[in-house]
DNA sequence: AAAGTTTGCGTGAGCGCTCACGTAGTTTAG
DNA sequence: CTAAACTACGTGAGCGCTCACGCAAACTTT
């Protein structure tokens, strides 16, 4: 058992008060240089590493920020993940991460959890929250930023993309290249509250057609076999379908092979188009056209917002929005005019 | 902000002392079960939540445990993780995750940075420091559970599979059903050190056959872009395999693209075969035949043995190995009779 | 040159717990 | 009926830091 080096120790062998040791290691003024090298040399010889857990006792601030997220079974939300972990190393803050599997309670529980455990933040993903309740939880000793939700309030910011606009622009490119039904495969919840439905529906109505319910159908659950389960009963309840569009990549892969199963060739019978473009997705068969969603950077710039508000708090910081780009792949196909005469 | 409630409070209000407060919280004995349930009352009551940092001052122990992980992008990967948490949150305790993107100082720069962060114990995977470097860091404030790599010492022990031998009677599978040349798409690093490598030489040195060096190929890196290429390279320089193993699901996924842009069909001119049984396996398109890791086992299993190791310290635990399975899909098929007999 | 200001350092307190004791009151053994 | 052995609490110390001071020495300012 290696006997712990603490900061007397450093400070008795360095000959300086335990305060002198604690203003060279957290570059405090109020020290020279040359004592400072000097305690950074013998903090170096001893190996001295500061206990977190004492320095979070005195400082009340942790340097531990919590993550709520459903699952982090998608590629997508690992993505998210390791921009945040990628800023939170090179600041030498830990990410605590919390898995939710979607229950609203679940959320609120692992929030309370979180903050008796002294986290300096928390970043929220995808929470089934309104803006109130957040922004009740948020502080100016507890910043959140919520991820994939456009939220914002005094010490509580957002990092979104707009899924609603992207997915109307999406309909409205896949009518404009012939298709007149499209299926919507999404996932379950209250249709009014998911940005992917609204906009489906928008891109129909801005073009003034109709949207048939029965093209829109929720799996009971966001996995690849609610996915491909649900896929095959959207195929079957309406067997003219030309395009489907899934909730993400993941879904979109269990939907190809669902349309296989019921003999459709993906893209020459029907269109499938996933979000998120993961990885994999340039590499399947046929590879997927998707809605790019900068997951990396996402996770990278909440964990800077995040890092702004413990630092300043009580400031109102605008919510990002960032882009959504459409990449084309061999999963889509457009309909040739004949369609459009119809 | 709100007043945070400490134990003194909770022991005012309660009318009992601190410790008594302390002994109800932590079901310890030399408490009425009178005042138990008056205390646990009053703590309810006042929504008392025990500071995480101060206990683990007081207590030497953070209930934190440290994973050391290559990357979090292969959703194998993220099944481990998610055992390991799914096992922490049942009995308290928090995990900090931080990559390595496989570097080996970064390794011992990661573990070194957790113990001082007063972690209680530590997860390596797949790590590439030897045993006698990790039985070092290995102690009884410090317990290591090792996940794909087999090892044990006093305070160490590892929860793995065997895919050396998993390979081996993966090869002479296939060359009993036919395959004749079967190519090798591997991560970079020593051939020595690589079970994956190792199994299928030894595949064929069972069956008395010769390992031309050029079936195997290492890729860059374990990212779908250099599989993708690797796999190109692998085929372009010996047409004539009938089979491809790749080191894991994700690089034979693109290892089944590349043998489309080479122009071959899958698996009626090549088989492909991964490891992991990631959920999109059996959703791609020809579905992947795989050797299946239990990963969310694992990790399970690793927190579990971890528990162990902190709460009875100085023994050695043995290691666990746990089967490999074999699933067979679509993206294999035997040679026929006429192969065999050349 | 006297007074004010800055710089460089040290000291005590305390963050919220647990640990190792101490001490009454109660039960058990001989 | 008394000594020994519990049972059910309370008390002081301390985990390893930081914070808010205090206080000399050096450096300005007028």
């Amino acid at each position: 058992m290696k006997k712990n080096i603490t900061i007397d120790d450093v400070a008795k062998y360095a000959g300086v008060s335990r305060q002198t040791v604690s203003r060279a290691i957290n570059n405090m003024n109020g020290i020279s240089e040359k004592t400072r090298q000097r305690v950074l040399a013998t903090i170096e010889e001893l190996g001295y590493r500061p206990s977190r857990l004492a320095r979070g006792m005195a400082s009340n601030q942790s340097k531990t920020i919590g993550l709520v997220i459903g699952n982090i079974l998608n590629p997508a939300h690992s993505e998210v993940i390791r921009g945040l972990e990628t800023m939170a190393q090179t600041v030498g803050y830990n990410v605590f991460i919390r898995t939710t599997n979607y229950v609203r309670d679940a959320e609120i529980e692992t929030i309370n959890a979180l903050i008796s455990e002294n986290v300096d933040g928390i970043v929220l993903s995808s929470t089934h929250l309104d803006l109130q309740t957040v922004a009740s939880f948020a502080d100016k000793n507890l910043p959140i930023v919520v991820v994939h939700r456009n939220m914002s309030a005094p010490n509580l910011t957002s990092i979104t993309t707009d899924i609603e606009r992207a997915t109307q622009s999406l309909i409205e490119y896949l009518i404009g290249s012939g298709h007149r039904k499209v299926g919507l495969l999404t996932r379950p919840g209250d249709q009014e509250n998911i940005f992917h439905v609204k906009g489906y529906k928008k891109g129909f109505q801005s073009l003034g057609l109709e949207v048939n319910s029965n093209w829109i159908m929720q799996a009971s659950n966001t996995n690849l076999e609610a996915a491909h389960r649900t896929t095959k009963q959207l195929v079957t309840r309406n067997p003219d379908l030309t395009a489907i569009v899934a909730y993400n990549d993941m879904m979109a892969i269990a939907a190809m092979h669902a349309c296989r199963d019921m003999g459709l060739n993906v893209p020459d019978d029907i269109s499938v188009i996933g979000y998120d473009d993961i990885s994999v997705a340039a590499h399947v068969f046929p590879a997927l056209t998707t809605l790019r969603i900068p997951s990396f950077e996402i996770g990278q710039l909440a964990m800077e917002q995040l890092l702004e508000m413990i630092k300043t708090p009580d400031i109102i910081y605008p919510p990002t929005l960032l882009d959504i780009e459409l990449v084309l792949r061999g999963s889509t196909k457009s309909r040739q005019i004949a369609a459009l005469s119809h």
